[in-house]
DNA sequence: CAGTTCCATCGACACTTGTCAATTGATACG
DNA sequence: CGTATCAATTGACAAGTGTCGATGGAACTG
């Protein structure tokens, strides 16, 4: 489970002094964190991040039938791979007759990348 | 577990004519990738994430102890996100006494940062 | 020395993840 | 119609994750 972020006031230590000097406040709201760490987590595996890698670098449409040979896992990991992309929000995908093509919003990847810099 | 990134070379589907057009490739080495997947799976919790963000705009060190108020988990948990982030290598500590500072490596999050952009 | 404080580690727990083989559902083709 | 193909889903399993309370170890305080 993904960790639940509420942030609370600052407290004094118990015994009432502080142990060190000043105060450090996160500038990242929570909701804008969670977003964030979603996207990330999504990012948080080789195969995912290669995945948005060839999605990004091919701008069009990918049908998965040519990503599934570039992977030395089973049909059915990728297709999981790819639900978890989409679960995020990363990528969205359409079929066409027998076949799926995945690509990637862009936008999603924004805050996360504007953050990171 | 991550899953294991071994690229092979495309191949035909089964009855011999590819599904859809041109070959894609990943532009991203698999050695590579892998870094950054490790370093996206650490900021992938938004405690780690908001981390961070706090030890990132803070520049200094910041001790454990201005770190565990923030959060509104138990001080074992907040040194569990704490120690994720050291094997990520994306932070560093250092002991002054009783007190335990923690600060980012930025060099870390430039690869995945560049990548992202 | 004895007590306190900070932080890391341990043990336990429920939940999630990555993986596969097998199945299913939809579509195309003969 | 029956068969083949692509991709998603299901069920299973070992491994990993986030969380807590309790314990441990180091170092300061009196």
């Amino acid at each position: 489970m993904s960790s639940e972020l509420t942030l609370t006031p600052k407290q004094k230590s118990p015994n009432g002094q502080p142990c060190c000097e000043p105060v450090v406040y996160p500038d990242v709201e929570r909701a804008q964190a969670e977003r964030m760490a979603k996207i990330a987590k999504a990012l948080g595996d080789p195969i995912r991040l290669t995945l948005i890698d060839v999605l990004r670098k091919h701008a069009g449409k990918v049908c998965v039938c040519e990503l599934v040979p570039l992977f030395d896992v089973s049909q059915s990991t990728l297709s999981h791979h790819l639900k978890k992309l989409r679960d995020a929000g990363i990528v969205d995908s359409e079929r066409q007759g027998l076949w799926a093509y995945y690509y990637v919003n862009p936008e999603e990847l924004e805050e996360l990348s504007a953050w990171l810099s």
